[in-house]
DNA sequence: AATTATTTTTAGATAAACCTAAATTAAGGC
DNA sequence: GCCTTAATTTAGGTTTATCTAAAAATAATT
């Protein structure tokens, strides 16, 4: 039970790093560190510097960034926290698929455990977020993820819509407009060779989805 | 709708400001400021020449501070944001009373209009927190404050419990113990001229309470 | 392989929010 | 009304998190 305490930069940074890294994997570059938060890479490699010293990443010069096993950790329980407001701002206060995010990013740094428990069992214990990611638990353990999207489906094939990948507005009025959501389930009708877009039964309706749109609807295959 | 965004240090100082100034009428030291924030009286100087260029506050040298019509604007949404998380925290999350407190104290600066309108909702437009302060609505509108305590009834005057001062865990044991909360009856049986103690009727028992206990007890008089 | 381009790091600066120590002003006691 | 004390402010310093500009290392291209 290491509690280390971090800036709301720091949180920042760390999750990043592990959003970056594939569940830890991959080895995170400073520039894409930098693009995603928008910082200029100089700073990041500061705060490189400071979280190698905290032994939450390990970090040799121009060689990347690696995401330590306590890295992970640390990084998982302020994914839990932004996951956790994610449901409550959406069940609770009725806010829209696209707005939870903004205001979940600011309150996941209110870093009290007793609030996070006991949000969670209010909320019942859920295990996804509106998007369909998954809520890690307290222990930092987290469910299996679909990584099978719609455009990886074959002709005929069904799935269940278990993730959204995207994020902005107009990705959501789209999915509002085809009345998909999470646990809709959609069958392959037709794929077209010209440009990789699909024709899917959505709710007994044939509609024309992109490729691009496709690839950021994941399913779990039945 | 002069929305100004304030760093969370300068909301911390604007509310104990208006905190320290009853509602705005008196003029507040420096030296109180640093006391109620355990912030050096320098670094108060400080702060105070910041929130005066932003017009929140009044300064003159040496001559204490007085909050300004705009700045009792903006320390009424920190106040209401901090009172909504109080009570969403007691009735919803289950907090003691006296935990309350410091959490809203973090949640209070994710400043969100929509957050809070809708929280505010969700509770149902509570008019009071769980220690019987008022919350100001929307507009900065708020209720009528009791500013009688027990300590101030006379012999065979009757009062309703509306508003507990303290905020410590002692003090919450006490009133647990006494069985006392918001809208508890009481009744003055008798006063003890030694020390100011009082007996005072509470469910149908007599009890002696301290006279300091008897002023952090506001009350309506019935 | 040499050169160019890109990425990353270093060096030095800035703003916010603190601090300590010293100077200034106001207030209280006699 | 002077003098001591207390309150307040100024001056200068620190830490955190950022920046720009320049240097160093790595990667890509011819």
């Amino acid at each position: 039970m290491t509690n280390i305490i971090l800036s709301k930069s720091e949180e920042n940074y760390l999750k990043s790093i592990y959003n970056l890294s594939d569940s830890g994997n991959k080895i995170v570059t400073t520039n894409s560190i930098s693009k995603i938060l928008n910082i200029e890479p100089a700073s990041v490699t500061d705060m490189i510097k400071k979280l190698s010293k905290k032994k939450l990443i390990y970090h040799e010069k121009y060689k990347g960034t690696k995401i330590s096993k306590n890295g992970i950790i640390v990084a998982l329980q302020i994914i839990r926290r932004h996951r956790l407001w994610e449901v409550f701002l959406y069940e609770k206060l009725n806010f829209n698929w696209d707005e939870i995010h903004e205001v979940a990013e600011e309150l996941e740094h209110v870093s009290s455990d007793q609030l996070i428990d006991n949000l969670d069992k209010y909320l019942k214990y859920p295990k996804i977020d509106p998007h369909g990611d998954p809520i890690p638990n307290k222990l930092g353990e987290v469910d299996f993820v679909d990584k099978i999207s719609i455009s990886d489906l074959k002709i005929k094939e069904k799935g269940i819509v278990s993730r959204i990948v995207n994020e902005d507005e107009g990705f959501f009025n789209l999915l509002n407009k085809l009345k998909i959501e999470i646990g809709t389930e959609v069958t392959i009708l037709d794929k077209i060779d010209y440009d990789g877009s699909l024709d899917v039964l959505i709710n007994n309706k044939s509609v024309i989805i992109s490729k691009e749109i496709a690839e950021n609807i994941k399913i779990t295959k039945i």
